[in-house]
DNA sequence: TTTTCCAATGTAAGGGCTTGCATTCTTTTG
DNA sequence: CAAAAGAATGCAAGCCCTTACATTGGAAAA
């Protein structure tokens, strides 16, 4: 199949220059007269030259690339992040090595390796659940940061060489209850499934508003899913189970598009109208939420937007620079129709 | 931020053998004595070395990297199989290069010879959409080749060093169209939105569905919808105008799951019950099928299995053995509410 | 014209690893 | 017990580039 690639010493004796001349204007070096370069691009042309990635890695001790690890390439939200960073990297010359870890910190930290081993130029992190509670198992992203940048999508963490791009989750909540009680509706379910940093930040933001409304908050107010989100038909027996329990209410904010596509499945089930009986929010304002009918309400954190800020950032921290440690988006509630006009 | 990294002299040092030693057992090669081999990796361990991909790369010719080509890495059925296949490469030992090409050829041949030069070791093209009806087209694939393997999901090509995974979607859809009818439904549109391979053989699937039952098609029978999928408010407006140009149907089969959505919302809007007035099938068996109300019967082409078997195939290949070039699974209608018991 | 200086180019020393071949030492065989 | 075979290890030549430093030649300065 391969035959002897054609090097760098093939151009060199055809356009009749040294390697050190081919080198450099493959790396674009200054010192290089137009009638040698020229040269040398027409002898590369002619041979079809292309360097070997591998020599150049040793050389230069990068192979441009970048290592972008989430828990599921596959989940809506994470996959249009990845999708978003890919397109953007490639426009600033890098290429994404993709690791998928699943939720357990052992398989993050062999994931992280691996990605350092290969000789990433820095890692992206996408989504929230990479940083746990336990300060002890965010060690492995401390000892990435020590090597290479580390970005995190979605979360926060205040270590040397570690960037942080988020959404102001909190706030965003907290607007979109606060919206939701001042349009008469007190009675609202906080359905959420994970204890992630926005996870956290989401809750306080639910918690903070109803408090700040003069609500009491009974605990069966928050509605804990321990699942897996994807699990549509456990998340609605769950809501329905607890609503026949006598926990009712009017209003469900879900920490995710996902689950709160349960909460309009359970709704159906129930026979309550929407958004008269039951108001539903999301999270994420993924293409789901365009999907159902009635369409979803959901609050966007601009996911776009973070990419963008994120690979900049990335950029200009490989580029030498002093980069904001951590940056902060306004997130915005897209109102559709599960919601009240 | 780098100190210099440990080497292979440094170990070779550290356990008093020669690096040619350590490089044997860093490859687990059979002529080291259980000793020796103790010993280096004791000194491995302790200095934490971890061997320089470039270097290996040099050697070896090989970095264990596949790349992996999508459209579009956020459609849901794509990122579900880039999951797939991540998954199961990484526990090959290989890596993956994503790269999200869209839609145009010339995005396409950049991006494969990216993956080239970064000197992967075989290429996966995920999604039948990588396949031109000119021929001429199709140069990119057979030049990469020429190089390494390059795997085809979902599409087939009859080309050396080219193998193709595929779902026998023809049947798939014929089988639908048939059950449809068998049910008493006849007047069935077809709602497509692209000429790939997989898309016209899917789309044979319903002509000769029809034909053979006997049913005159008429050419209003099928609808092609030029834009992107994901605009479900557009398909959803272009249905709407084709109904209320007289062309009425009672059943829809469409060739993606987010296209059935569409229909769906078209049901909606013209008030039809489902699957009494109209019945609908998707493609994909999309988690989206789940998610809307009522749920979306879908056909399912077994993604999961045509990833493993690709991956095996991939393996084989690699592995120097002679692999069949195109395998084909059959897939299955997935009923759940939109089509009639 | 001679001296400086600088742009253009070449020389050669790595960068860290793999591997064919040579060497040494241990076993087996006659 | 000598000779042959085989196992374990070392030597050194690559693999293909990058780049600090040396060299050259011509233009600018004196």
């Amino acid at each position: 199949m391969k035959e002897r690639a054609v090097t760098i010493y093939d151009i060199s004796k055809q356009a009749g220059v040294s390697i050190a001349t081919v080198s450099r204007v493959l790396n674009g070096s200054e010192n290089v007269s137009e009638a040698t370069r020229q040269k040398v691009l027409a002898a590369m042309e002619e041979s079809g030259y292309t360097p070997n990635a591998f020599a150049r890695g040793l050389g230069l001790n990068t192979m441009k690339t970048i290592g972008i690890m989430a828990a599921d390439s596959s989940d809506l939200y994470l996959a249009k992040g990845i999708y978003y960073l890919e397109q953007l990297l490639r426009n600033e010359g890098y290429d994404c090595l993709l690791c998928c870890t699943g939720y357990t910190l052992a398989n993050r930290i062999a994931s992280m390796n691996l990605l350092l081993t290969k000789k990433v130029d820095g890692i992206i992190l996408v989504g929230s659940n990479f940083i746990y509670e336990n300060e002890e198992d965010n060690k492995y992203i401390y000892d990435a940061a020590a090597q290479v940048p580390v970005m995190l999508l979605n979360a926060a963490l205040d270590a040397p060489n570690v960037y942080c791009i988020t959404s102001d989750d909190y706030t965003s909540v907290f607007n979109a209850t606060t919206k939701l009680i001042e349009q008469g509706i007190s009675e609202i379910l906080y359905l959420y499934n994970s204890h992630s940093y926005s996870g956290k930040r989401k809750e306080a933001g639910f918690r903070d508003a109803m408090k700040n409304a003069g609500i009491k908050l009974k605990e069966d107010s928050l509605l804990f899913y321990k699942g897996a989100r994807e699990d549509v038909g456990a998340v609605t027996a769950q809501l329905e189970s607890h609503w026949d329990k006598g926990h009712h209410f009017k209003a469900v904010i879900a920490s995710d598009d996902t689950l709160a596509i349960s909460a309009l499945k359970f709704a159906y089930r129930k026979n309550l109208q929407i958004p008269e009986d039951l108001a539903v929010i999301g999270y994420n304002n993924s293409f789901l939420a365009e999907c159902v009918t009635p369409e979803l309400s959901s609050i966007d954190n601009r996911l776009e937007t973070l990419c963008q800020t994120l690979t900049s950032t990335l950029m200009g921290v490989l580029g030498g620079n002093e980069m904001p440690k951590q940056t902060v988006f306004a997130g915005e509630l897209i109102s559709r129709a599960t919601t009240p006009a």
